[in-house]
DNA sequence: CTGTATCCAGTCGGATACTG
DNA sequence: CAGTATCCGACTGGATACAG
Protein backbone atom coordinates (compact mmCIF):
# COMPACT_ATOMS: atom_id res chain seq x y z
CA UNK A 1 0.00 0.00 0.00
CA UNK A 2 1.33 3.26 -0.82
CA UNK A 3 2.13 5.94 2.21
CA UNK A 4 -1.05 7.90 3.20
CA UNK A 5 1.13 11.02 0.89
CA UNK A 6 -0.37 14.12 1.39
CA UNK A 7 -3.65 13.79 -1.60
CA UNK A 8 -5.47 17.17 -2.00
CA UNK A 9 -8.75 16.59 0.39
CA UNK A 10 -12.11 18.63 0.91
CA UNK A 11 -13.32 17.54 4.73
CA UNK A 12 -16.90 17.85 5.63
CA UNK A 13 -18.95 15.89 7.94
CA UNK A 14 -15.74 13.31 8.31
CA UNK A 15 -15.90 12.83 4.19
CA UNK A 16 -12.87 13.17 2.39
CA UNK A 17 -12.67 13.31 -1.62
CA UNK A 18 -10.14 14.06 -3.64
CA UNK A 19 -10.69 16.88 -5.94
CA UNK A 20 -7.76 17.15 -8.52
CA UNK A 21 -7.88 15.06 -11.28
CA UNK A 22 -6.25 11.83 -11.47
CA UNK A 23 -7.11 11.49 -8.05
CA UNK A 24 -10.64 11.78 -8.21
CA UNK A 25 -10.57 10.20 -11.04
CA UNK A 26 -9.99 7.41 -8.83
CA UNK A 27 -11.86 8.33 -6.00
CA UNK A 28 -13.60 5.11 -4.24
CA UNK A 29 -16.48 7.20 -3.46
CA UNK A 30 -17.50 8.32 -6.61
CA UNK A 31 -16.58 4.87 -8.03
CA UNK A 32 -19.23 3.10 -5.62
CA UNK A 33 -21.79 5.93 -6.11
CA UNK A 34 -22.06 5.75 -10.17
CA UNK A 35 -21.90 1.82 -9.47
CA UNK A 36 -24.70 2.14 -6.99
CA UNK A 37 -26.94 5.01 -9.04
CA UNK A 38 -28.15 3.47 -11.86
CA UNK A 39 -31.47 2.36 -12.41
CA UNK A 40 -31.67 -1.31 -10.80
CA UNK A 41 -28.72 -2.42 -8.95
CA UNK A 42 -29.49 -1.33 -5.52
CA UNK A 43 -32.95 -2.95 -6.10
CA UNK A 44 -30.86 -5.85 -7.07
CA UNK A 45 -28.90 -6.00 -4.03
CA UNK A 46 -31.34 -5.38 -1.76
CA UNK A 47 -33.22 -8.41 -3.26
CA UNK A 48 -30.31 -10.92 -2.90
CA UNK A 49 -29.84 -9.63 0.75
CA UNK A 50 -32.98 -11.17 1.56
CA UNK A 51 -31.99 -14.42 -0.14
CA UNK A 52 -30.18 -15.67 -2.85
CA UNK A 53 -32.46 -16.00 -6.30
CA UNK A 54 -32.89 -17.62 -9.41
CA UNK A 55 -32.71 -15.01 -12.65
CA UNK A 56 -36.22 -15.53 -13.23
CA UNK A 57 -37.01 -14.95 -9.48
CA UNK A 58 -35.34 -11.64 -9.67
CA UNK A 59 -37.38 -10.92 -12.71
CA UNK A 60 -40.90 -11.43 -11.66
CA UNK A 61 -39.38 -9.63 -8.12
CA UNK A 62 -38.43 -6.75 -9.51
CA UNK A 63 -41.23 -7.01 -12.56
CA UNK A 64 -40.35 -4.70 -14.91
CA UNK A 65 -37.05 -5.08 -15.62
CA UNK A 66 -36.11 -5.96 -19.25
CA UNK A 67 -34.05 -8.91 -19.24
CA UNK A 68 -31.17 -7.22 -20.89
CA UNK A 69 -31.04 -4.97 -18.21
CA UNK A 70 -31.25 -7.61 -15.62
CA UNK A 71 -28.37 -9.74 -17.10
CA UNK A 72 -26.29 -6.56 -17.51
CA UNK A 73 -26.74 -5.50 -13.30
CA UNK A 74 -26.04 -8.98 -12.72
CA UNK A 75 -23.20 -9.31 -14.69
CA UNK A 76 -21.47 -6.05 -13.39
CA UNK A 77 -22.33 -6.19 -9.68
CA UNK A 78 -20.77 -9.99 -10.38
CA UNK A 79 -17.88 -8.39 -11.98
CA UNK A 80 -17.22 -5.87 -9.11
CA UNK A 81 -17.59 -8.79 -7.01
CA UNK A 82 -20.26 -7.89 -5.11
CA UNK A 83 -22.65 -10.94 -6.36
CA UNK A 84 -21.64 -14.28 -6.92
CA UNK A 85 -23.11 -16.74 -9.76
CA UNK A 86 -23.67 -20.19 -9.10
CA UNK A 87 -25.02 -22.15 -12.33
CA UNK A 88 -26.21 -25.57 -11.88
CA UNK A 89 -25.50 -28.20 -14.43
CA UNK A 90 -29.45 -29.14 -14.68
CA UNK A 91 -31.26 -28.83 -17.78
CA UNK A 92 -32.40 -26.83 -18.24
CA UNK A 93 -29.83 -25.08 -16.81
CA UNK A 94 -30.56 -23.09 -13.10
CA UNK A 95 -28.16 -20.40 -12.00
CA UNK A 96 -28.58 -18.91 -8.55
CA UNK A 97 -27.16 -15.55 -7.58
CA UNK A 98 -26.23 -14.34 -3.79
CA UNK A 99 -24.90 -11.49 -2.39
CA UNK A 100 -21.03 -12.11 -1.62
CA UNK A 101 -19.96 -11.05 2.01
CA UNK A 102 -18.63 -8.13 0.26
CA UNK A 103 -22.42 -6.97 -1.17
CA UNK A 104 -24.22 -7.46 2.03
CA UNK A 105 -21.41 -5.31 4.03
CA UNK A 106 -22.41 -2.38 1.71
CA UNK A 107 -26.07 -2.70 2.04
CA UNK A 108 -24.98 -1.45 5.47
CA UNK A 109 -24.07 2.12 4.51
CA UNK A 110 -26.76 1.87 1.92
CA UNK A 111 -29.19 1.21 4.90
CA UNK A 112 -28.13 4.68 5.99
CA UNK A 113 -28.87 6.19 2.27
CA UNK A 114 -32.29 5.16 2.98
CA UNK A 115 -33.19 5.79 6.41
CA UNK A 116 -31.82 9.39 5.26
CA UNK A 117 -33.91 9.30 1.72
CA UNK A 118 -37.07 8.20 3.65
CA UNK A 119 -37.24 10.72 5.84
CA UNK A 120 -35.75 13.86 3.54
CA UNK A 121 -37.05 12.06 0.57
CA UNK A 122 -40.41 14.29 1.01
CA UNK A 123 -38.77 17.90 1.58
CA UNK A 124 -37.03 16.92 -1.38
CA UNK A 125 -40.18 16.51 -3.60
CA UNK A 126 -41.19 19.51 -1.98
CA UNK A 127 -38.22 21.49 -3.25
CA UNK A 128 -39.03 20.16 -6.29
CA UNK A 129 -42.84 21.35 -6.41
CA UNK A 130 -41.93 24.80 -5.37
CA UNK A 131 -39.75 25.59 -8.39
CA UNK A 132 -41.68 23.76 -11.08
CA UNK B 1 -50.14 12.22 2.78
CA UNK B 2 -51.62 8.25 2.55
CA UNK B 3 -51.92 6.21 4.92
CA UNK B 4 -49.14 3.70 5.49
CA UNK B 5 -50.80 1.09 3.67
CA UNK B 6 -48.71 -2.70 3.16
CA UNK B 7 -46.62 -1.58 0.60
CA UNK B 8 -44.38 -5.04 -0.76
CA UNK B 9 -40.80 -4.11 0.65
CA UNK B 10 -38.01 -6.33 1.16
CA UNK B 11 -35.99 -6.27 4.18
CA UNK B 12 -31.97 -6.44 4.05
CA UNK B 13 -29.74 -5.24 7.08
CA UNK B 14 -32.81 -2.57 7.91
CA UNK B 15 -32.87 -1.51 3.89
CA UNK B 16 -36.03 -1.55 2.72
CA UNK B 17 -37.03 -0.59 -0.90
CA UNK B 18 -40.90 -1.54 -2.42
CA UNK B 19 -40.84 -3.99 -5.29
CA UNK B 20 -43.64 -2.94 -7.14
CA UNK B 21 -44.19 -0.61 -10.46
CA UNK B 22 -45.30 2.62 -8.84
CA UNK B 23 -44.32 2.57 -5.65
CA UNK B 24 -40.66 1.33 -6.81
CA UNK B 25 -41.00 4.74 -9.30
CA UNK B 26 -41.04 6.95 -6.61
CA UNK B 27 -38.79 4.86 -4.01
CA UNK B 28 -37.02 7.72 -2.68
CA UNK B 29 -33.61 5.53 -1.62
CA UNK B 30 -33.52 4.91 -5.52
CA UNK B 31 -34.46 8.85 -6.07
CA UNK B 32 -31.62 9.92 -3.84
CA UNK B 33 -29.07 7.88 -5.36
CA UNK B 34 -29.80 8.71 -8.64
CA UNK B 35 -29.25 12.36 -7.75
CA UNK B 36 -26.13 11.50 -6.23
CA UNK B 37 -25.08 9.26 -8.56
CA UNK B 38 -23.81 11.41 -11.06
CA UNK B 39 -20.35 12.36 -11.82
CA UNK B 40 -20.17 15.98 -10.05
CA UNK B 41 -23.01 16.34 -7.45
CA UNK B 42 -21.24 14.44 -4.50
CA UNK B 43 -17.88 16.54 -5.47
CA UNK B 44 -19.97 19.68 -5.34
CA UNK B 45 -21.96 18.54 -2.14
CA UNK B 46 -18.45 18.23 -0.31
CA UNK B 47 -16.89 21.61 -1.33
CA UNK B 48 -19.66 23.30 -0.69
CA UNK B 49 -19.71 22.05 3.07
CA UNK B 50 -16.68 22.41 3.57
CA UNK B 51 -17.63 26.47 3.02
CA UNK B 52 -19.79 28.50 0.86
CA UNK B 53 -18.48 29.13 -2.51
CA UNK B 54 -18.61 31.41 -6.22
CA UNK B 55 -19.16 29.73 -9.05
CA UNK B 56 -15.74 30.73 -10.19
CA UNK B 57 -14.10 29.10 -6.95
CA UNK B 58 -16.13 25.66 -7.47
CA UNK B 59 -14.63 25.46 -11.04
CA UNK B 60 -11.01 26.05 -9.82
CA UNK B 61 -11.48 24.21 -7.32
CA UNK B 62 -13.05 21.06 -9.16
CA UNK B 63 -10.30 22.01 -11.87
CA UNK B 64 -11.77 19.88 -15.03
CA UNK B 65 -15.40 20.67 -14.75
CA UNK B 66 -16.88 22.29 -17.91
CA UNK B 67 -18.76 24.87 -17.39
CA UNK B 68 -21.76 23.93 -18.38
CA UNK B 69 -21.71 20.87 -16.22
CA UNK B 70 -21.00 22.64 -12.91
CA UNK B 71 -23.89 25.04 -14.08
CA UNK B 72 -26.35 22.08 -14.24
CA UNK B 73 -25.23 20.24 -11.44
CA UNK B 74 -25.77 23.79 -9.16
CA UNK B 75 -29.02 24.09 -10.79
CA UNK B 76 -30.23 20.53 -9.91
CA UNK B 77 -29.10 20.39 -6.29
CA UNK B 78 -30.80 24.16 -6.17
CA UNK B 79 -33.75 22.82 -7.55
CA UNK B 80 -33.78 19.84 -5.07
CA UNK B 81 -32.86 22.01 -1.82
CA UNK B 82 -29.94 20.76 -0.98
CA UNK B 83 -27.71 24.11 -2.55
CA UNK B 84 -28.77 27.43 -2.05
CA UNK B 85 -28.00 30.52 -4.45
CA UNK B 86 -27.32 34.17 -3.45
CA UNK B 87 -26.82 36.60 -6.14
CA UNK B 88 -24.80 40.06 -4.89
CA UNK B 89 -25.74 42.84 -7.18
CA UNK B 90 -22.75 43.63 -7.84
CA UNK B 91 -20.74 44.58 -11.38
CA UNK B 92 -20.24 42.07 -12.38
CA UNK B 93 -22.56 39.81 -10.96
CA UNK B 94 -21.04 37.23 -8.08
CA UNK B 95 -23.00 34.72 -6.84
CA UNK B 96 -22.54 32.39 -3.73
CA UNK B 97 -23.48 28.57 -3.19
CA UNK B 98 -23.80 26.97 0.17
CA UNK B 99 -25.50 24.07 1.56
CA UNK B 100 -28.82 24.34 2.73
CA UNK B 101 -29.76 22.32 5.97
CA UNK B 102 -30.98 19.45 3.79
CA UNK B 103 -27.49 19.73 1.92
CA UNK B 104 -25.38 19.24 4.65
CA UNK B 105 -27.50 16.70 6.47
CA UNK B 106 -27.16 14.89 3.36
CA UNK B 107 -23.05 14.38 3.93
CA UNK B 108 -23.96 12.25 7.35
CA UNK B 109 -25.39 9.14 5.13
CA UNK B 110 -22.74 10.34 2.58
CA UNK B 111 -19.88 10.29 4.82
CA UNK B 112 -20.54 6.52 5.84
CA UNK B 113 -20.46 5.57 2.04
CA UNK B 114 -17.17 6.95 1.91
CA UNK B 115 -16.00 5.09 4.73
CA UNK B 116 -16.88 2.04 3.21
CA UNK B 117 -16.01 3.20 -0.22
CA UNK B 118 -12.44 4.05 1.60
CA UNK B 119 -12.66 0.45 3.18
CA UNK B 120 -13.68 -1.78 0.87
CA UNK B 121 -13.07 0.21 -2.84
CA UNK B 122 -10.05 -1.68 -3.40
CA UNK B 123 -11.24 -4.86 -2.70
CA UNK B 124 -13.88 -3.85 -6.27
CA UNK B 125 -10.85 -2.81 -7.71
CA UNK B 126 -9.15 -6.49 -6.97
CA UNK B 127 -12.51 -7.93 -8.37
CA UNK B 128 -12.27 -6.32 -10.86
CA UNK B 129 -8.87 -7.02 -12.24
CA UNK B 130 -9.35 -10.67 -11.57
CA UNK B 131 -11.96 -10.83 -14.68
CA UNK B 132 -10.95 -8.58 -16.84
C1' DC C 1 -17.96 36.84 -13.34
C1' DT C 2 -21.70 33.93 -14.27
C1' DG C 3 -23.76 32.01 -17.04
C1' DT C 4 -26.57 30.26 -21.98
C1' DA C 5 -26.69 28.01 -26.70
C1' DT C 6 -25.27 24.69 -29.81
C1' DC C 7 -23.29 20.61 -31.27
C1' DC C 8 -21.71 16.00 -30.72
C1' DA C 9 -19.96 11.40 -28.99
C1' DG C 10 -20.85 7.94 -25.74
C1' DT C 11 -23.69 5.56 -22.52
C1' DC C 12 -28.16 3.98 -20.44
C1' DG C 13 -32.04 1.55 -20.79
C1' DG C 14 -36.15 -0.52 -23.24
C1' DA C 15 -38.25 -3.68 -27.05
C1' DT C 16 -37.94 -7.45 -29.68
C1' DA C 17 -36.25 -11.58 -31.54
C1' DC C 18 -33.43 -15.52 -31.18
C1' DT C 19 -30.43 -19.58 -28.71
C1' DG C 20 -28.31 -23.61 -25.85
C1' DC D 1 -34.49 -21.54 -17.80
C1' DA D 2 -31.07 -18.27 -18.65
C1' DG D 3 -29.39 -15.85 -21.36
C1' DT D 4 -27.46 -13.19 -26.30
C1' DA D 5 -28.00 -10.06 -30.44
C1' DT D 6 -29.75 -6.12 -32.53
C1' DC D 7 -31.85 -1.81 -32.91
C1' DC D 8 -33.21 2.57 -31.19
C1' DG D 9 -34.65 6.64 -28.48
C1' DA D 10 -33.24 9.37 -24.50
C1' DC D 11 -30.11 11.15 -21.56
C1' DT D 12 -25.13 12.46 -19.94
C1' DG D 13 -21.37 14.99 -20.30
C1' DG D 14 -17.65 17.52 -22.90
C1' DA D 15 -16.11 21.40 -26.26
C1' DT D 16 -16.81 25.61 -28.02
C1' DA D 17 -18.74 29.95 -28.80
C1' DC D 18 -21.46 33.71 -27.28
C1' DA D 19 -23.96 37.06 -23.74
C1' DG D 20 -25.55 40.04 -19.67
Amino acid sequence: MPAPTAVPTVLAADLALPVTGADRAACPTTDVLRRVGDKWSVLVLVLLGRAPRRFSELQRAVEDISQRMLTRTLRSLEHDGLVSRTVFPTVPATVEYALTELGKSLLVPLSALADWSAVHGPAIQAARRAQG
